[in-house]
DNA sequence: CGTAATTAAATTGTGTACAATTTAATTTTA
DNA sequence: TAAAATTAAATTGTACACAATTTAATTACG
């Protein structure tokens, strides 16, 4: 990725620019949809599993409701998702998907495999991935 | 990470939240000596060749002017660093490291330690993950 | 029971990220 | 050489990300 920084800056660097990288490879196709990635994120979570508090969104994404709060007003805003305050405990917010937030999940199923493709990537390489990071992941339980 | 999420969606947010984690992990040993984790990476490019233009730095950390003039002017504001604009052409704008600038490298030395003690992580596991994104980034050249 | 402690979102403030545009300087080229 | 094209930073605007605080609601407990 870059010669001239140092090994001990290389040992995290690279993953931080890998994940702008990704991130910037998805643009182009949630563009098309007109979605961030945080969102994408948001909607690939609800079409998983309809309706959920901001917290258990928020427990899935790693994003508190600093972040989380302004992005759902903006899904909200496009017709995607609603919020609705819980009637058996107030303090809890609901999101669920809209009809067009339900709809969008077929024009979104294309982007993995096209995201694949755009970055040249074999399964294999991911699965691999995914195997060193949720083993480094899992030595902090 | 999560095993609510798809294996598609898998593919890319466990690499997006490890990036977060690992910035995290760097943010009490970076709030010691007072640096955001960018801010933490011009430093290191710095450290390891001083004086570089805006457009240099932006290359080695895929940043742009957008986000880097805010954030060397928050160097610059440390005096940390001090911003010239070139007199060969005006259009360059130098960065170079103050005193204090090279003085906190000292400072900053141990971080690299720390943050494996901190991630629990090994050399050799650093090394096959940089193994791996190097491996996926070369794909595309 | 009523107050204290806890919880869930929202808010506030700082700092990235990046697209798009602007400004100013330098090169190209007709 | 003068206008056009290019280049380097800066600026503008939108959207995260997260710490810290606030607000309101619920639960715990003396």
């Amino acid at each position: 990725m870059n010669e001239q920084l140092n090994l001990s800056q290389q040992v995290c660097f690279p993953i931080y620019a890998f994940a702008k990288e990704i991130i910037n490879q998805y643009r182009p196709m949630l563009d098309a949809i007109e979605l961030t990635y945080p969102q994408y994120l948001v909607m690939m979570v609800l079409w998983e599993h309809d309706s959920q508090t901001v917290n258990q969104l928020g427990g899935k994404l790693h994003l508190d409701s600093g972040t989380l709060t302004p992005l759902l007003k903006r899904l909200e805003t496009k017709s995607l998702v609603s919020r609705t305050r819980s009637t058996t405990d107030e303090r809890i917010v609901n999101i669920t998907l809209t009809q067009k937030g339900k709809e969008l999940q077929t024009q979104a199923a294309t982007i993995p495999q096209k995201l694949m493709q755009a970055m040249n990537l074999e399964m294999e390489d991911l699965e691999e991935l995914k195997r060193i990071i949720t083993k480094i992941s899992n030595k902090n339980k």
